[in-house]
DNA sequence: GCCACTTCTTAACAATTGTAAAATAATATC
DNA sequence: GATATTATTTTACAATTGTTAAGAAGTGGC
């Protein structure tokens, strides 16, 4: 096994194959089926993972500064992505391509910081998916004022609304009891 | 890079390592705020995940022949599981501890087969969590008859209703008209 | 600043779900 | 097989959400 390094060090080692890029808001950065082949992150701005259902926009992730932006399984398997990513405020962005991953994904020293990090954001989500089952749209609401503001300050309210599975009319008036 | 080899041929390798368990209904193979320490695979039988919550168990997700069952983040990092695991019907199992499957895991032939099923689960996850930000739960429920009518063959209504998010009583209105 | 356009809120009513309690059905135990 | 226990269904009513439409507030372009 690969003796275990620190984090930082280990992905700095491939910093050169990083690009450069820049967008402004409302831009997509992925079309829903197309192929994911570049893999972001996020320096500065904010953006939305959304597809579309009976010609509505469906919102279910929000990505801020320092997070991981791309479709993962189009990524992988290039496949068509199941949804589009859209950024809301214009955003400074880093990325690289499918083969500078691959050369990355190959370094041993990456492979269990790899897994690893896969595996806490399966985690997140899963935590994120038990609040739909557990909590009432109104406790989502708060839940999300309380642990995450910044979403509300940012993020449109229409999209915060299909993020919480409910529309924008309902969002409005769990708004208006609350304040 | 290792070489990629044949996926069973690469797991069968360590079959050595594997126990056998069996276990009646209603058994719990983990609870809630212990620690996970057997990855589990289902032989025969099935089981369902579920988390307390006020006093009600929420059922989150089944397991049938063939799965993996475990806590993954609670094996991983040695936490508490955030929810029990609990066996259906009369089970058969078999199981790594985790120490054998650290073994495992520093097979670097099985690296790549790793960190793609653990991809792979979370994108089965997350088009299950689509549904319901997309689906009403009437819908979720004739999803649930058309894709794994086992399920609802083998799993008792009340585990269903938490799964989707509704009450029993609920369950029991959609399902009453439909049929 | 003015206009057009989008976003958010409010209102009224329909549809769905939750809650509590009782009735029925199914299962387990002796 | 009779009884106790658990699971599912049904009923009645309260609470919440969806839908549609209209109004208010906010944004952007000229």
């Amino acid at each position: 096994m690969p003796t275990p390094i620190d984090r930082h060090t280990a992905w700095q080692k491939h910093r050169h194959l990083w690009h450069h890029e820049t967008a402004g808001p409302r831009t997509l950065l992925l079309k829903e089926g197309e192929i994911s082949r570049k893999l972001y992150v996020i320096a500065e701005g904010c953006a939305r993972y959304w597809f579309n259902h009976d010609g509505k926009e469906i919102s279910f992730q929000f990505s801020f500064e320092g997070d991981v932006v791309y479709s993962s399984e189009s990524f992988r398997k290039n496949i068509p992505s199941a949804y589009s990513i859209e950024t809301i405020e214009p955003v400074t962005l880093r990325w690289l391509s499918q083969d500078d991953m691959q050369i990355v994904r190959q370094d041993p020293e990456l492979y269990p910081l790899i897994i690893e990090s896969v595996a806490d954001k399966q985690a997140v989500f899963q935590r994120h998916f038990f609040s739909y089952l557990r909590d009432t749209p109104r406790q989502r609401y708060e839940n999300l004022l309380r642990d995450q503001p910044e979403v509300i300050r940012r993020v449109p309210l229409q999209y915060i609304a299909s993020y919480l599975g409910i529309t924008p009319v309902s969002l409005s008036r769990i708004r208006s009891s609350i304040s």
